[in-house]
DNA sequence: TTTAAAAATGAATACGTAACCATTTATCCG
DNA sequence: CGGATAAATGGTTACGTATTCATTTTTAAA
């Protein structure tokens, strides 16, 4: 490997010279300047970003740690925080988590010494978030949030789920499911104490197995689905928690057979790209702002690597209905 | 921050035994070993990555450089590639490549000295090849390959172009459109060449505007469908060149209240995921081997890291017809 | 010209770790 | 108990860069 050394001794000058010529060109004169650049060319000089990093103590690279990629909402959260960030010159180690993995992906982003971290992977009472804290390192939660409400970008959860309930009993369905994951998460928690909001203040009472947390994986939804199929009084509408389930949803009830929504109504939370698909078509809760919660919150991010906001920052931002064809009036046998 | 010199004076020991404690711990007496590792824990020692990559020369860092992620074929390839370099223990840069940021792209992989390269945005043509190859840095392609035909990863795809055309030529069709991507990409010529050959093989000849070569890109796909739809002969049957390209399309055919297949049949090639969805249902070519290829792609790059295989990989995966709902019989009206 | 100031360059050092070599300490066997 | 050998530990250096400080060269002013 060819280092600075190397160009300066065939450029025929100081190690340091070659730094400056490459950092702060404008204080080195001009035939020198020509001299180590022939060099830097002959040789195929790359400088060190390793090295580099570990003398400036900056790494220009960030950690983010995501859910998985099949969930849409990931795919365009990771596109848009690795494309700001090498936008901004920066690279992005990219880290899924899971329930087995946590602990060596945590370890994994410590030991290298990034300069942020950005992830919607945390527990409402994640004791990671304390190591977080401890590291020093500027870091964003995007799409959950942690029980101490710090650093946090996030939709209004109780705002959609509340959205998500009315538009199905303005539809004039009463017997409705909700299914959404583990409420240690703050999303899926926000999400259906807003659906119980709206039912309460509709004054429709469902039963407490109309409320069905379960795990987010194809398999458990599959059971979910199943057992509501040999239920006695099957539903005539289902809010789902995201949109990643409500389409995984879809895809055993057309495989069943029942059709969508003239059978059943199902409304989903997050509108993502593919939800607008004309074969899917979903009904969802979704931001105004196009840009999405990754975008948002890589954009903070950079404010707090650039210092220009030290502030804890606490977004949350407000949702609307999406009508489409998943969801049509309940009609009455 | 806090380094191994600080966990050696704090535990009355050299850095030199902080290291061994680390790396090498049977050489270490237990009752040192216990003071070490306790001065760890108190001061939260975490050693730096970057300074070990330094003096070791090896990063455990990979580099993916990927196309988009709206293409569900490489959000699973993304996902199958970090996560077997995850449990590896190696981390991933990951760049999204275009038109305009391929050479930041590979500049910012070039200084960062990763262990290996892996990539699926090459061009036939592309000079990068020879500088990968000079770079002496372990790399691989997926799903396209370079003119050099060496390094990469693919599935038959003349195999697959020629399967997707025969099957739609089986159900009777003759008025096929091919929809594909820019011919300097490996991909899109095998695959065209394969349904080229299928009409030459079946006696079929097709006008030269019935092969349509297009950007993938939403709009260009987008101004492809009106054109069509204005055309005075429109096709009974498309050949997508990927997966995305058939979605998108079916996207654009369903909005426009044409069915699927009734009105027009659509293949495309790549199986991936989403194509199984009840909703859409694709008629696709893909791999028989599940594990996908990225997969097979980044265990053949770990192969070549640890030196296991120095050799020329050149892999070329097998396709089969997953016959689904998206074509049907030409019914001749 | 002389001299002060500014510009340009170089030498030495630090960043945090692993590796190499040297030295000390413990263990074994006669 | 003594010497040989193995185990354990420490001192020093290298990795490739940027930075600090010192020195030389150039420029500008007197």
């Amino acid at each position: 490997m060819v280092s600075s050394k190397d160009v300066a001794k065939h450029a025929g000058v100081s190690q340091t010279t070659v730094s400056r010529v490459l950092n702060t060109p404008e204080r080195v004169k001009k035939p020198t300047l020509k001299k180590v650049m022939d060099a830097i060319d002959e040789l195929n000089y790359i400088p060190d970003g390793n090295a580099r990093s570990l003398v400036q103590r900056k790494t220009r690279t960030i950690a983010l740690i995501s859910g998985p990629l099949h969930n849409p909402f990931f795919s365009e959260t990771t596109t848009a925080i690795i494309n700001y960030a090498n936008a901004e010159g920066f690279r992005t180690n990219v880290h899924f988590i899971n329930d087995e993995n946590s602990e060596e992906v945590y370890n994994s982003v410590f030991e290298n010494k990034v300069d942020g971290i950005i992830l919607s992977s945390i527990y409402l009472d994640d004791p990671i978030f304390n190591k977080l804290e401890k590291s020093g390192i500027p870091f964003i939660l995007f799409n959950r949030k942690h029980q101490s409400e710090k650093n946090y970008v996030e939709i209004d959860n109780r705002q959609a789920g509340y959205l998500a309930a009315a538009h199905l009993l303005d539809k004039g369905h009463k017997n409705i499911v909700w299914i959404g994951g583990p409420l240690t998460i703050s999303t899926f928690k926000g999400r259906m104490e807003g659906f119980i909001q709206a039912l309460e203040d509709h004054q429709v009472t469902i039963p407490k197995e109309r409320i069905v947390i379960t795990d987010t994986k194809r398999e458990e939804l599959y059971d979910t689905f199943l057992a509501l199929q040999k239920s006695t009084e099957k539903p005539t509408a289902i809010c789902a928690a995201t949109d990643a389930i409500a389409i995984r949803l879809m895809d055993f009830y057309i495989s069943a057979g029942i059709r969508i929504p003239e059978d059943l109504s199902i409304i989903g939370i997050d509108n993502v790209e593919l939800s607008r698909h004309a074969s899917l078509n979903l009904t969802t809760i979704g931001m105004e702002d196009e840009r999405g919660l990754g975008f948002l919150a890589v954009e903070k991010l950079f404010e707090m690597i650039y210092q220009k906001n030290k502030s804890c920052i606490q977004i949350q931002k407000s949702v609307r209905l999406f009508e489409r064809n998943t969801t049509m009036d309940h009609k009455f046998i």
